[in-house]
DNA sequence: TCCAACTCCAACGATGGCGTTGGAAATTAC
DNA sequence: GTAATTTCCAACGCCATCGTTGGAGTTGGA
């Protein structure tokens, strides 16, 4: 900090956990230094040790503050047919792409606890509102109940990830032709649209 | 070893990568050290750089071993219809359920190569293959061609492959009804089918 | 003006892991 | 039997990173 400047703990606070987000994202939690992220931030190392404990906790941390983020950004409103099981996926697929960041530190996530997860409770509670939601437009005969709720809600969430998830599969089964991630997103609307959609 | 014993480089060499494996599969490229993966074979760790070079060359060729055998365990004939795309599926699932080290390390892989991934050729050409024979069977009119056979197969894909990308995600998922892996293979495979079979 | 509390940071100790080396044990060639 | 070659390993140098500490700068209240 310059000489003469207030202290502004709320702003070091969320320089650190914006640069640890980058961070994590990129290198993972073993990958990542606590060094770069304070230097990253303009912010010295030990800070990060007074505010969120090890790099663990900190890790922690920043993934709870982006599901929420994502909690709110993307809304599962009420899922009145087929195309608004598509909008949702397409929706999840949009956000991603614009927050890259969130897949992969739930997949870094993935990797590391074979077991539990931090905030397992509350998660789970949100994770169950979004099957719910497709519980109940399948009780109301909006969409297809040949796949139960949990599994299809999970699955559409399947055809929206897995392009972050493994972009190096995505790359080469796309090789030559022209892949944009327009004609993917298309691809994974008609996709989420067809597993929605009641058996005629 | 033990004296008196004969040199046996090639079980040597085999014992070094099933330990890397599993190792790598478990704790990804950063996580794990090259003096477990010795200690887990029962082997020097200067045999590791002797044989394969650092890590990193390491972690790569292990996991083109292990493409390798996916490859051929599970094949991709012809697509006669909705019903072998979902036996396909089914196929990919089973194999990753006995193997779960596999999608752990392309996981792995794909969150640090954010470019060119090594052996890329090859790989194309692999994945092209099963492309092709989507693309095949929907000129022929045995499947959907709504989606494009690359997205087609990307997807189909990603219903086998999601359950061990984000374990935790599935976990939560299914919190209290019975989440069995065999459920999910029923959920996987009626999705498969939905999703390759024409409209009506 | 002085003091207590808070915010910050440069520097440090300790540990752990990468990749190497010098040499011992076993094998092969002659 | 001996020299050359190959397989193996214990021990090492080195460096990066974790998490801490002692102290300096800043603020607000009495």
């Amino acid at each position: 900090m310059l000489s003469g400047m207030a202290w502004n703990t709320d702003e070091t606070k969320r320089r650190l956990k914006e640069a640890a987000v980058v961070e994590f994202a990129a290198h993972g939690l073993d990958g990542t230094t606590m060094e770069r992220i304070a230097r990253q931030a303009g912010i010295n190392k030990e800070r990060l040790y007074t505010y969120f404990g090890d790099k663990a906790q900190l890790f922690a941390t920043v993934l709870a503050d982006e599901l929420n983020k994502v909690a709110a950004a993307v809304p599962l409103d009420n899922l009145y047919g087929p195309e608004a099981v598509a909008a949702y996926a397409a929706a999840v697929y949009d956000y991603h792409a614009e927050h890259p960041e969130l897949t992969r530190l739930l997949l870094w996530e993935g990797l590391h606890h074979l077991g539990e997860v931090p905030d397992e409770a509350s998660r789970t509670d949100y994770y169950r509102t979004k099957v719910a939601a497709f519980a109940e437009a399948q009780r109301a005969n909006l969409i297809s109940d040949e796949i139960p709720a949990a599994d299809l809600a999970f699955l559409v969430l399947a055809l929206a990830g897995w392009w972050y998830a493994v972009p190096q599969m995505a790359r080469m089964m796309h090789a030559d032709d022209a892949a944009t991630p327009d004609t993917a997103r298309q691809a994974l609307m008609r996709a989420a649209t067809k597993l929605a959609t009641p058996k005629a």
